[in-house]
DNA sequence: TATTGTTATACTCTATAACTATA
DNA sequence: TATAGTTATAGAGTATAACAATA
């Protein structure tokens, strides 16, 4: 019998995280968020402004707090990242009634989102190279039950 | 045929981001994150300070630019991290040489790691619990090849 | 020369509280 | 009363640059 100690034994792990499948969870996240991130930074985008711009398109005139409760972005963050994007002539928006606004891409943020979903849908794609498409719908299924 | 818009036939997700696995990863570390983050708060520690305790209660007397390739945590901020939990009584550090740091839990130190082992394993227990061991496993093993 | 550790600093994302205005 | 939006502020995590000391 080879020399273990007590722990090896009970315990396949090099390391006391190595077993946790939220560690794994965390440093993925963290590898995807930083890669994606440097494609997003050449358009100047971040990957949340990305995945709001993205949103928008698809959600025309989507308001400001209903896209947040989407993304489970807060009203107070929302506020300025949707200020930030209007500001810079990639976002429209216009008043639904007294409260709410109504998010539009303008023709700039139109040919902006557009790069973004090319990069993103690359990016994720590479993510998923070295999966079968039944692996990749298993996984996010599973993902999926975990936040939602 | 039911009523459809043309962008429904060519995607079955209801939002731009349903198919991507780079966002159900980052959905589902926020909300570990959180949820570890709200248990581990109890006894005063983030979820990176608990990995750390836990990685040196494993590793006694790892040196901290070690620990810091281990959790890929930069020289930079692992100084600051260090400093903090030695203040708090719960590390030890001492001189490798000259340069390097050895990190050891004190007896203060070892209680805290055994506590937050405790909550950190029924944490990720409740994250598995619709998992079998084998899909546990795979999902596991997809998922650090996408970050290693 | 490369490595270790430290400090200063900036940026992103997130969280809470307080406020105004509107439904 | 509940909702929408805003502002201010704080905290956690990460990134770079610059520096001193040591291998």
């Amino acid at each position: 019998m080879p020399d273990r100690t007590l722990q090896e034994l009970h315990s396949t792990a090099p390391n006391p995280v190595e077993d946790l499948l939220g560690y794994h969870i965390r440093r993925a996240s963290a590898v995807i968020l930083s890669d994606l991130n440097l494609s997003l930074g050449e358009i100047g985008l971040t990957v949340t402004e990305a995945t709001v711009l993205m949103f928008i398109e698809s959600r025309d005139g989507i308001t400001q707090s209903e896209l947040g409760r989407h993304l489970s972005i807060k009203r107070a963050n929302m506020a300025p990242l949707t200020a930030n994007l209007t500001r810079r002539g990639l976002v429209d928006r216009s008043q639904a009634d007294g409260r709410s606004q109504l998010l539009r891409l303008t023709t700039e943020g139109q040919i902006a989102a557009r790069e973004t979903r090319s990069r993103v849908t690359q990016h994720d794609r590479k993510l998923c190279s070295t999966l079968s498409q039944k692996q990749r719908q298993a996984l996010i299924q599973q993902l999926e039950t975990i936040w939602r």
